[in-house]
DNA sequence: TCCTGTGAATGTCTTCACAGCC
DNA sequence: GGCTGTGAAGACATTCACAGGA
């Protein structure tokens, strides 16, 4: 007999869980070079962050190394996978036929990664109908069903900006809890729920200011400084 | 005289960052609603976050607001937007001409918010010369010559995982020192540089994490179990 | 000797709570 | 009275540094 924590329902802090994709795909790269075993120095060094880090996120998980040696890799590989729930597929639906959500229907990425693309649906009835790709455009109005008769476990919201809340809204409605939004919009859904963004003008922006601080730094480089109270001129 | 901090050079957190394009969108909403005036409260509840937040973020740029009444609209806007070095334009080059690139380079949504692209670039000589929109497809291996005729700040890279590592090298070689990179793929850049990332794969592992304790919440309703030391198994 | 697992220290971000000004 | 600006407290995340098992 025994006390401990049951490992698998720690909580994990969401830092970790956002990298725990990229050991992931490290271990996968690590796999095919035939390697058995490998350290956290290594699993560091491809996956781009600090061993430290690395040891740190996977004690989350359990204890899975052996001291002196490393990381099994195909143990270790099973473990994550298991932990991050893709043992199983999550068949996706995604929201809005446009230029976005064609090139994500055709992508064909996640189909490979456990994320099928279950069904394509839009508003515009000139586009329910058509063939994308091997599915036919459906009405959004039909979600509920197209839920349960596929499963839809995640919803892409891949409309403009003003579509986008009330996509969210009749996603969770049909049951969908977990939702990837790609429109320029902030979206809000139930606390049970998740919600994540992608927004590419927005890391456009970001790289923006980043790329523009390099090119003030010759010129305003100074902290502090001695100035006129109102006109904020250097004395 | 006064001695004063010069904000325009204070150090701004990289989470604060992050928020400026959501405050920036948000007060480009309230502003066309003929609204002359904004509290933190409201900006706030439209940008999806707390208002002490807020008034934090924007402390970092300067003080903006007057007590009791809020921050002025139009001169919020362009404080944010000079921050974020939105008063000019930064050309981007999309690398690679696959399904993704070819949707990032119809999208349109760039050119509009002050990210022209203002070239598409791939390796494969099948593609290069075929027309995109209003581009031709040229080839990689011009990057300098691209970047210096059309004044390219920001490479945006859109090729298989294989190739990304190389693409950024080669960016940078051309003096681009912003990158956002779409492929899964770790990819690293010296530190004068920037670096983003989008893993549309990754957000969805991350959410499968989430929706997986969904269904483990009800089976698994305990942290501290008396289990036998060797299976694990509950006493 | 090597490399994991983890407390403790440090650093960063968020939130609170209220003084200060309109 | 209302709302900003900001120290201080608290929560969270990263990194250090080393004990301890292989």
């Amino acid at each position: 007999m025994w006390r401990f924590v049951d490992r698998s329902r720690r909580r994990i802090p969401e830092a970790t869980v956002a990298r725990l994709p990229v050991y992931l795909r490290t271990l996968l790269e690590v796999q095919a070079e035939q390697t058995s075993t490998v350290s956290s120095e290594r699993l560091a060094e491809l996956s781009g962050v600090n061993a430290a880090k690395v040891r740190k996120d996977l004690s989350y998980l359990g204890t899975f190394g052996t001291r002196g040696v490393g990381y099994e890799v195909d143990s270790l590989l099973v473990e994550v996978s298991r932990e991050l729930g893709l043992t199983r597929d999550w068949p996706v639906v995604i929201v809005g036929v446009g230029n976005l959500g064609s090139a994500l229907s055709n992508y064909g990425g996640f189909g490979d990664r456990g994320f099928p693309v279950g069904a394509v649906v839009d508003t515009d009835p000139l586009k329910v109908g058509t063939r994308h790709g091997d599915l036919i455009v459906r009405h959004i109005d039909d979600l509920p069903e197209i839920v349960s008769q596929f499963g839809i476990a995640i919803g892409i919201i891949a409309t403009p900006a003003e579509g986008a809340q009330d996509v969210a809204d009749r996603l969770i409605a049909a049951g969908v809890t977990s939702i990837l939004n790609f429109a320029p919009a902030v979206v809000t859904v139930p606390d049970e729920a998740s919600l994540r963004k992608v927004d590419l003008a927005l890391e456009l922006q970001i790289l923006s200011f980043y790329r523009q601080r390099e090119e003030l730094g010759a010129s305003l480089d100074r902290d502090l400084v001695i100035a006129d109270k109102t006109t904020g001129l250097v004395v």
